[in-house]
DNA sequence: CGGACACTTCGGCCCCCGCCGAAGCGTCCG
DNA sequence: CGGACGCTTCGGCGGGGGCCGAAGTGTCCG
């Protein structure tokens, strides 16, 4: 009907294209599974999903394709992962979009208690969350080393302080130094970003959190506590 | 094949809904023109989409009921446009992230000649952004107004900016009071949020700058080269 | 070497959804 | 009042894509 079939935006086909990945229920499972930071093998994606191992083998080819997943292979197992930080992002964005009714709502006792410790601290792609992470967060705030009110940025004093606990911040690459991930279960914004990412990784490294089984929940150890207590001011009442 | 048909998680579901708005290239073409901030009528997108009006009908009534739209008729006209900051955001976000391949491709020459306006200056959604965009953030860096570096914050002299010039800043409400916006001729962020679009606002209402045309392109006025030399100190030649 | 295992490929099924034109409805204007 | 106009609803068509089980490939282990 069109006479020339005009060529259509070729932005629009890139963003449909995009959306497209995210727009199935069963890679959206995928994706925020893989919000945890891990890598995870196909079939244990298919059993979180609920679909055949075929079906998800297909998943993951498009989303592979489509360069929202890194894949690398052992043996007989296919590991995969979100590819890089900027596509968690895009995943906790569109995640904290929807609908806020769908975020609380424990069914089992023991969902209820493993999600009593996730409230009190996880990690979130490669950052600190729950509220362990609004904690720090806080406290950097407080401590005048973080603006977070008129946006979200390290002052000065706040990228000294991470020098001074000989946390090394990786300046190179496009990736903000700080950023607010917005909580789901706090609704409060925590800090993420090459800082953030960097003192959950010493955090962990060091001892003053330990994760807790195979999930994605961290326990402040006492050690932690009192790093945190002296270097940020943090209560360990605070914490639980 | 399962036996429970084990309830499918509602946060997956709600998200493959949300992407799945944005997953349509004739969706995703109305999303992207519609950050221009306007109000355009069906009819308008109809044929810049090149679909049957009865088709964007049909197209609408989805993006309005997924809450991406906000809708408002007219006689016979029915006016939709970005419902929020919030949707604008993640649509600018999802379009940021499309292969950067995708950007830049003049066809025409009256497409090059509206282009080079368009760098020169333009509102994305309710901020400033292409070289005038720019220009203002890298001036309000330099002078100590924003941290950019460390993330994307007003510091207490900028805030404190605002208050001089006479623009107010609306601090209730969730939206941030500044956050980057990455632009997609110019590769760098530049000032979006609350204080983004006041500026933007204030620069329109006191005659700063002129929109041309019934498009995005804005102009920047001699009062206007004269308004952001005295309080930026921007050289009137970044702009051009 | 043979069986268990993780994943992939293939064929087939079926549903969803985007597309259109035709017809209908409300609004505007001469 | 009547015709032009903008939008919506409807029926029907066609393609795309998610799903599965079965069969195939490669890996690990006893």
């Amino acid at each position: 009907m069109l006479e020339g079939m005009t060529t259509r935006d070729p932005r629009a086909a890139g963003l449909a294209r995009l959306a497209a990945l995210a727009a199935d229920e069963t890679r959206a499972a995928c994706l925020l599974a893989l919000l945890d930071g891990r890598a995870w093998t196909a079939g244990e994606l298919a059993r979180h999903a609920g679909v055949a191992a075929s079906t998800l083998s297909e998943h993951l080819g498009k989303l592979v394709a489509g360069g929202l997943l890194a894949e690398e292979r052992q043996g007989r197992h296919r590991y995969v992962r979100l590819a890089d930080a900027r596509v968690a992002q895009l995943v906790e964005d569109l995640a904290a979009q929807v609908s806020p009714a769908a975020a609380e709502r424990p069914r089992t006792l023991r969902q209820a208690g493993a999600g009593s410790a996730m409230a009190r601290g996880r990690t979130c792609y490669d950052h600190l969350a729950g509220r362990l992470g609004i904690a720090v967060t806080d406290a950097f705030a407080a401590r005048g080393l973080l603006l977070r009110d008129t946006g979200f940025a390290l002052t000065d004093a706040g990228v000294r302080w991470f020098a001074a606990a000989g946390i090394g911040l990786d300046r190179r690459g496009r990736r903000p130094l700080a950023r607010a991930c917005l909580d789901w279960t706090e609704r409060r914004p925590h800090l993420a970003g090459v800082a953030g990412a960097a003192l959950c990784r010493h955090a962990l490294e060091t001892g003053w959190c330990v994760r807790i089984g195979s999930e994605r929940a961290v326990k402040v150890t006492e050690a932690g506590e009192r790093a945190l207590s002296g270097l940020l001011g943090i209560d360990a009442g605070a914490l639980r």
